[in-house]
DNA sequence: ATATATTTATTGAATGATTATTCAATACAA
DNA sequence: TTGTATTGAATAATCATTCAATAAATATAT
């Protein structure tokens, strides 16, 4: 039975939206892979987070898969976004560019836990791998051939030669990854802060005269 | 039926034991975990792969569960060993041991893309962290440490201070990890060598003069 | 405005598939 | 003959998916 109006604003002087259904079972997606795992997420567990019934879940999404990757995507989508921001600033140097994208692969909205562990758990299922690529491979070369490009950048300017623009990205990229991972298990020790603080000081090493 | 004999010395002047049955079934968790993922393993499968019975597996290990982390149990010994090797070397500079822990960490036996894909899937699976935790995270304390105090013979060596032993301790480890996951999804990529050249690299930023 | 019809949204119980686990039966070794 | 190893079919539990029934929203007629 439905007891209340859904999706509509409730009053013009609040005016706040309701989530969808179809958001609000992507977060509870979301939020059960991060508490659960992707193998013990069942349409149950997340209707039952989303408030919906479980019928609904599915005819919604279709599948379970579907509806597995829909909230996959939602996060692939976010952090698009946000590094395409980063992106379209004029008038920046490339040491800034490159501080802007470290503040934000470890700020709250993108290094959250509950987002890293639907990374990793799509990341590691065999099963999903094919998906995962054809949601996220394409982004993640781009993401790669830019901060390459912006390091060569960097390294113009610097007499630096001992290592080149794709090493220091590629050096980049995977203690983020790693990084990411840690996180999510002790974050008390793995504060964004600190993380943070290790790449600062990464890219400080290689350039301690343009990162101060 | 059983049709040959099993788990014995063939000939003395051979002498291959064949694999027990309890490591047949490791192997093949192992390469089932790595080809179809944690949440696809069955022991229907893992026990073809073994060819012993499905029931058999289950008597074996009592319980799937304890199947699955005893292959996590197996590679984790795995790498204590190899890592232990490295410790109890003599007469060997701390340069040395930190060239052999990189060769270590990416040579062939230690990450082969089916033991990265095990460690991705435990550590990714929200249901098996606390055993994961049993299994790994002493070992890991003691790596970290251990990784951290070596670093430290270093610095004392050199004027270096921009850095903590403990910053360069948690950035190699990190950048293990992150290699690791990218050895599993592009291998030809990340060559064992790609990575290898990668790490040396970031030490040879750090310590110019005694990483040649 | 109010009543009625039509369309859309949502439910939850039933179905069928998958799969871990059990265990009686059988093969083998001593 | 006795004990141990191994099988595979039966059991029971879990869970994605379906779908007929119902509630709510919207359109239409009065």
């Amino acid at each position: 039975m439905r007891l209340v109006t859904k999706n509509k604003y409730i009053s013009s002087s609040e005016q706040v939206e309701l989530s969808t259904n179809h958001q609000k079972l992507i977060d509870a997606t979301i939020e059960t892979i991060a508490k659960r795992g992707l193998g013990e997420t069942t349409i149950s567990h997340v209707s039952q987070a989303a408030k919906v019934s479980q019928g609904y879940a599915n005819f919604r999404f279709k599948s379970k898969e579907n509806l597995l990757l829909s909230s996959l995507k939602f996060i692939s989508d976010e952090y698009k976004k946000s590094w395409g921001k980063i992106f379209e600033e004029q008038n920046i140097s490339p040491e800034e560019r490159v501080l802007k994208i470290i503040e934000n692969d470890f700020s709250s909205k993108i290094a959250s836990r509950n987002k890293i562990a639907v990374w990793i758990a799509f990341y590691s299922e065999v099963k999903f791998r094919p998906s995962y690529l054809s949601i996220c491979q394409h982004q993640e070369e781009i993401y790669s051939e830019q901060m390459e490009k912006l390091i060569q950048e960097i390294l113009d300017k610097n007499k630096e030669k001992a290592l080149s623009a794709k090493e220091i990205s590629e050096t980049y990229l995977s203690m983020v990854d790693g990084l990411w991972q840690r996180i999510l298990f002790d974050p008390k020790t793995y504060s964004h802060e600190f993380c943070k603080k290790l790449v600062n000081n990464y890219f400080k090493t290689l350039f301690p005269k343009t990162f101060s």
